[in-house]
RNA sequence: GCCCCAGUGGCUCAGUGGUAGAGCACGUCCUUGGUAAGGACGAGGCCCCGAGUUCAAUCCUCGGCUGGGGCUCCA
């Protein structure tokens, strides 16, 4: 049996077991000041009488903690035995009519027909449970009435502990857009914009490429660091090359096709496949591993429609992709040298919250069981070892290996994955891709799928969204803008715009014929790092007035050299 | 893909079954100001697209597209 219970926009399902312990949730809701008025108790799949009495309890449950809420209780339909049983449609039915006898004075009863239950998996191209979880409010809400009676039909086969989690997850704030939303960011500082003609697919303005690029440039100097070898591989591949990685069998919804000439290909969707195609290039010795192959690629996947979101969830995504090719006993250390390159970035340049998550292996796999313990116990081992908490998510892994991943929160408080690491036995082998060890014999490589920002847009808009646009100088699309106190200063304003253009800063100019304090505003709103003002007393002492973001106090009289030099210096350390 | 909501000048939004309005931005002029909005005037719109209802549709109905939130999926 299936317990349903919902009260204002709250909509929750939970075995009838544990239900009886959401009465203290709902006190608690109330302490935390959520007004509740009215509580639906919804019974779906009513099994045995013991359901019933056990949604009985619950029900006087909640009277007693919240004496004034209306409590209302619908019997949906008991569908026992429909899903999994068809054959034994009249036990089901023997039920309901029991139901409904005993039941008729306190339960709003609906039924639907018994074939509908067909009907309704058919129609479903969602999640069931989700659909059913909207049609029940639509029927609360009175629009259609007639659907109450059609619903409350799903098969038991669907997992609905992943659901339960996400449902009963705390409901977001969605009415309004937080002011630090990527999306009014991105438009306010014209850094990007989207276009109905081609859907989820940045257009990145002046500004936005100049946050990408330092960000991409920052990236390289790392990887260098840390010892990966940058390459670019092509962006259209032949079908046959999918068929080999397992694409074909396992993305192809995911993927556009273009067909030229006698050629059947696709636009990649991942950027293994070309880097596997390198490897392959020539023969590798165990001198040549680990193999750090990085590469800024960019792919294109179908998504579905009512997922996009802003720069967070996109069609053409830019990744900072690597794979390392390692034997057995290096991934460990070099999954521990991932984390090093993760902490580089995530805490001590940026300070973000995150969180790390395994995910183990799924239902379904492919390779041995044998071969996804060494690889989860690696994966593991190196989180012990580089002292990092995690939580585990079991049977979420890849179908083709397990997974660490870096989770983030965003204005709204929903949590994005951004940084991911996979073990993956199987590709290598797909490739046929092989080294030769000390002892001259042939091995298969491990193949370690790893990006750190995870996708240049998201990763673009979790920052935004976290620093509130305000970006540090060495990313900030303008970091100083000139503005002219009068007509008269025109010409000395203009060579001090030069200057700094020359020595290579994002500089522009605001010698518009308004207010200054208009113009300081406006350098304000767009987040502009250094503001800086040349009038009469600035021309005749050769100096210029600077403002720092954010900062009320001027300083006047200021040597341009010296100010340039500042701010070199305050570009390399990145603060 | 599913559910709910939205789509009106570059932006934020009013509004109406008789083909449109404000503020900001933009342009011109006045003004020449010391660090978060000086003033006047002006230009600018296939009211997302397609069909239907109607004498008449930006408005009502249906379909589509795009966007937002929630599922599912993912970086």
């Amino acid at each position: 049996m299936r317990f349903i219970s919902l009260h204002c926009d709250y909509i929750k399902f939970k075995p009838v077991k544990k239900a009886i312990k959401e009465p203290e949730q709902l006190s608690k809701e109330r302490e935390k000041g959520e007004e509740i008025k009215e509580v639906l108790v919804v019974l779906t799949a009513v099994e045995s009488m013991d359901d019933i009495e056990t949604a009985d309890d619950y029900v006087e449950n909640i009277k007693d903690i919240a004496s004034q809420v209306k409590v209302k209780k619908i019997l949906l339909y008991p569908y026992a035995h429909l899903s999994s049983d068809l054959a034994k449609p009249n036990l089901a039915l023997s039920v309901l009519e029991k139901a409904e006898m005993l039941l008729k004075k306190d339960y709003e009863v609906h039924r639907a027909p018994f074939g509908y239950y067909k009907e309704f998996e058919l129609k479903c191209k969602g999640h069931p449970l989700a659909e059913l979880s909207r049609e029940i409010r639509k029927g609360i809400k009175g629009k259609k009435d007639e659907n109450i009676s059609k619903i409350g039909i799903i098969e038991e086969k669907y997992d609905t502990s992943r659901l339960l989690k996400e449902i009963s997850r705390t409901k977001l704030d969605t009415s309004k857009l937080k002011e630090n939303d990527h999306r009014i960011i991105g438009q306010k500082l014209d850094l990007f914009s989207f276009n109905e003609s081609a859907p989820g697919s940045v257009f990145w303005h002046e500004n936005g490429l100049a946050v990408f690029n330092e960000l991409v440039n920052f990236s390289r100097e790392l990887h260098k660091k840390f010892g990966y070898k940058e390459i670019l591989t092509p962006f259209i591949f032949e079908n046959k090359l999918w068929k080999v990685s397992g694409h074909w069998e396992h993305y192809k919804e995911n993927m556009f096709f273009t067909d030229y000439e006698n050629r059947n290909a696709a636009v990649k969707p991942m950027n293994c496949p070309g880097m596997m195609l390198v490897y392959r290039t020539k023969t590798r010795s165990y001198k040549d591993l680990p193999l750090r192959m990085f590469e800024f690629g960019t792919v294109h996947r179908k998504e579905l429609s009512g997922v996009l979101a802003g720069l967070f969830r996109v069609i053409k995504i830019t990744m900072d992709d690597a794979h390392i090719f390692c034997s057995l006993e290096q991934v460990e250390q070099e999954i521990i040298n991932i984390f090093e390159l993760v902490k580089e970035i995530y805490k001590e340049t940026f300070n973000f919250d995150y969180s790390t998550e395994l995910s183990t292996r799924p239902e379904k796999f492919m390779g041995d069981k044998k071969d996804w313990e060494i690889a989860e116990n690696a994966l593991e081992n190196a989180l012990k070892k580089a002292k990092v908490k995690y939580k585990v998510n079991k049977g979420e892994g890849a179908f083709y290996g397990p997974k660490i991943d870096i989770h983030i929160k965003d204005s709204l408080g929903r949590s994005w994955q951004c940084a991911t690491i996979q073990l993956d036995m199987q590709m290598p082998k797909r490739f046929e891709l092989e080294y030769t060890g000390k002892d001259n014999k042939i091995y298969i490589p491990i193949l370690i799928h790893r990006a750190i920002f995870g996708s240049m847009e998201r990763f673009i808009g979790i920052l935004l969204e976290h620093l509130n646009g305000n970006l540090p100088l060495w990313l900030a699309p303008i970091q100083v803008r000139v503005l002219s106190f009068t007509n008269r200063n025109l010409k000395y304003a203009q060579n001090v715009y030069d200057k700094l253009r020359k020595e290579g800063f994002r500089a522009d100019n605001d010698f518009r014929d308004i207010t200054i304090d208009a113009k300081v505003r406006d350098a304000e709103i767009m987040k502009v790092n250094y503001t800086i003002v040349v009038g009469d007393k600035e021309e005749k002492g050769k100096t210029i007035a600077v403002r720092r973001r954010g900062n009320k106090k001027v300083e006047f009289g200021a040597d341009t050299d010296k100010f340039i030099n500042d701010l070199k210096t305050e570009i390399n350390e990145r603060r």
